[in-house]
DNA sequence: CATTTCACCTGGTGGC
DNA sequence: TGCCACCAGGTGAAAT
């Protein structure tokens, strides 16, 4: 489900359920797979400390967390940051405690109001990861914000680059936060061919890539992301953007601007889809 | 270092 | 109905 709009969907609507709650118990299924911090540590780190926000950072969740002690936070500092990646099926629900456990739940976080922070994920990809921040940074995540980015740092980003431009839009060292629907979105909407090799992109077609990003990511995140099979946001609502993809997944159907038949290749990969006409 | 390929997983779909 | 090939929102390690 996640990329930068799906993702922003559900940290908004996570945020707005839990923020300020606080964590009584964590249960965490296989006690490898999705975990870059070891099992144990991030059970006692998460145990007792208060969710003071839930935002995004690129494509990731970033739940920062206060005082473990409940009389030790009435300040806002930050102390540790739960992270959570959604790979390519992972949700993050708020669920009741008696709302029956979906298979693949990985991992449930008890809060004191009584509700779950349920991470269910049936293909695995995604990720669980804790940090408490004594002299270390802040999550940063790899690359420029997409939404942020300004013309100049955008040329920058690609200068030199000889891979094809599409490629380099899902490198999230890059940018962060694109993906394939809305990396395919974007150059159809700017005209630009997704083998072009990134750094013979003129300032022009860049400035017009950057535009077309922006606006589709923006519209995306007002329709609650795109819903390709079962995404759905904390609050189960499905997402309506993917109506209004215009290549994502239309081989062989007409382009919605010209009527020629939308393409498939490969690029790294991934399924690549655009109008041969459009997009040069 | 930059770039490319592929493994990691489960599940849905469509052809035969 | 079953079986199989193929496809899917993403990374990150290994090879080139």
């Amino acid at each position: 489900m996640p990329e930068l709009p799906e993702v922003q969907t559900i940290a908004a609507g996570v945020n707005a359920r839990v923020r300020g709650d606080r964590i009584t118990s964590v249960w965490l299924g296989s006690k490898k797979e999705p975990f870059k911090t070891p099992a144990s540590q991030m059970q006692s780190g998460l145990g007792g400390r208060k969710i003071l926000e839930v935002r995004r950072v690129g494509k990731h969740i970033v739940v920062d967390l206060g005082s473990q002690n409940p009389s030790g936070d009435r300040g806002k500092t930050v102390q540790a940051q739960w992270i959570v990646h959604l790979g390519m099926t992972g949700r993050l629900l708020v669920s009741s405690p008696e709302a029956e456990k979906a298979p693949h739940t990985h991992a449930t976080v008890e809060l004191r109001s009584g509700k779950e922070l349920r991470f269910v994920d049936p293909r695995r990809f995604g990720r669980l990861a804790y940090y408490e921040l004594g002299q270390n940074e802040a999550f940063k995540g790899t690359g420029d914000e997409p939404l942020t980015v300004t013309p100049t740092r955008f040329v920058d980003i690609f200068k030199g680059r000889k891979t094809p431009i599409k490629a380099a839009l899902l490198n999230q060292k890059l940018l962060q936060g694109v993906g394939n629907i809305y990396a395919d979105e974007s150059l159809f909407r700017a005209g630009i061919r997704p083998r072009r090799m990134a750094g013979r992109l003129t300032h022009a077609e860049l400035e017009k890539l950057r535009v077309a990003l922006q606006t589709v990511l923006r519209e995306a995140i007002a329709l609650g992301g795109s819903s390709v099979s079962d995404y759905v946001d904390a609050d189960g609502v499905k997402g309506f953007f993917q109506l209004e993809h215009r290549v994502y997944l239309r081989t062989g159907e007409p382009c919605l601007a010209c009527g020629e038949t939308i393409r498939r290749i490969l690029i790294g990969g991934r399924g690549t889809h655009f109008c041969p006409t459009c997009q040069r």
